[in-house]
DNA sequence: TCAGCCAGCTTTGTATACAATGTTGTGTCC
DNA sequence: GGACACAACATTGTATACAAAGCTGGCTGA
């Protein structure tokens, strides 16, 4: 599974450990809607995809558990998660108590190289869409408010947010009512222009109203069309 | 290291897996002040003590690295983490910005059942203090905290709480200015009234406040004697 | 025909073995 | 005497082996 002995052959420079590569890797495929809520992961199979024992699966299947992305059940394995209609207004919720404010403090610290590399990031959010790549799409437009918390400096409440686009990426997949331009990059436009201008107020109102559309583009009400895998549905907590 | 075959004789009944058990441990005692923060945690130190394989080990340092009660190194090892101030005053920023909301919610859904749950709660922290058992007391009045947001029925915030509760231990052990009567049980007391009283907007308000009292009963100005394993605090990111 | 049970297979849980890296102490050379 | 180099040791990183639990499918007996 690995070459067996060849002393320091592939030497990462940066030391990057194993697991965390898998658990990107995995992260997104997640966030990309390449694996869908449901997905089982089984050890070996993901250990032959990266060639890597089971060790670092385990390890990496353990971070993505920990930030909800994957749920692993006892004795029955890993899968992708499927946040219930209860667990997703409750995501919801919290970044909008969150983010907001995030965003006010964002504005009144972003430097110029900040709102460069924030333009630069809509710049391939828009690449992404026109290639009809929405999963990528989706994903940028999430790294898009983890970087605004990132200029924020507050790494703590950026660590939260991370968790919360990563829990968001999954109730969208599930319960996105139309197909609907998720997070348009309008929104995203104005809030760098807001942020540029060091208008806090302004972003802290635009990023809440951005937060109330998505929020509201989701069907939490009836359960629609639950991807899971087949057999797992059935024991699962809701119907 | 464990008792070598012996088919089926722990049975625990809750399926409880083992690395959750350690994990609670060195959580418990990591709370409770008994490890300190920079304490190196060697896993095959841990491993002897709790009668499980580094393999167990690991992955409870993993959680606890996730939760940033500890901090792993790559090659070196686990250390109980060491918030730098910068940290300490997100943290609180954090809680400041969570918890009065949470406090409120709470108020509003808080059943005859919950309160009394508080109210026991409170008197364990009062006869811990009593008992001369400080570390014990800053456990469970962390504990009360995270209580709350369970009622308050969010249990994505309640995890956020629970990791930045965590995190607030460790800064008091090292930023606590005075011997102060930290989390001190009246402002408790108080919120538990507004609680049961449902009134939502003085127990935001009351939290707000004890939050506030928390956080400057902190010195964040200057190092105070840091604890950290010797060699260790030369190589660290601030002095 | 169908429920229940048991055997074989598959997958996860844990321990252990080995490799790679970091640390420490000693010896040598200048 | 001090700085460097290197060897012995200690500790972590990863792979693998084995044990335990769950799943599947066929068998049996009503």
């Amino acid at each position: 599974m690995m070459p067996k002995s060849s002393p320091t052959l592939y030497r990462d420079p940066d030391r990057l450990a194993a697991s965390d590569r898998v658990a990107g890797a995995l992260s997104l495929a997640i966030h990309e809607h390449r694996l869908l809520p449901g997905t089982k992961l089984g050890e070996d199979e993901i250990g032959e995809v990266y060639g890597v024992s089971r060790t670092i699966v385990r390890a990496a299947l353990q971070r993505l558990a920990h930030i909800q992305l994957v749920e692993m059940q006892r004795n029955r394995g890993a899968f992708v998660a499927q946040p219930s209609q209860q667990e997703a207004r409750e995501v919801f919720e919290t970044r909008e108590l969150l983010e907001p404010r995030t965003a006010h403090k964002a504005a009144t610290l972003a430097t110029d190289a900040d709102v460069y590399r924030l333009r630069e990031h809509i710049a391939l959010e828009h690449a992404a869409m026109d290639a009809g790549d929405r999963g990528r799409a989706l994903h940028l437009s999430g790294l898009f408010h983890i970087d605004i918390a990132g200029i924020a400096a507050q790494a703590t409440i950026a660590g939260f947010i991370e968790t919360l686009i990563a829990r968001s990426s999954l109730i969208i997949a599930l319960y996105s009512r139309r197909d609907s331009a998720l997070c348009d990059s309008h929104a995203h436009h104005a809030l760098i222009e807001a942020i540029a201008e060091g208008d806090g107020q302004h972003a802290e109102e635009l990023m809440r109203n951005h937060l109330l559309e998505l929020h509201e583009a989701l069907d939490l009400h009836q359960c629609a069309a639950p991807p899971r895998s087949l057999k797992d549905a059935l024991l699962s907590r809701e119907s």
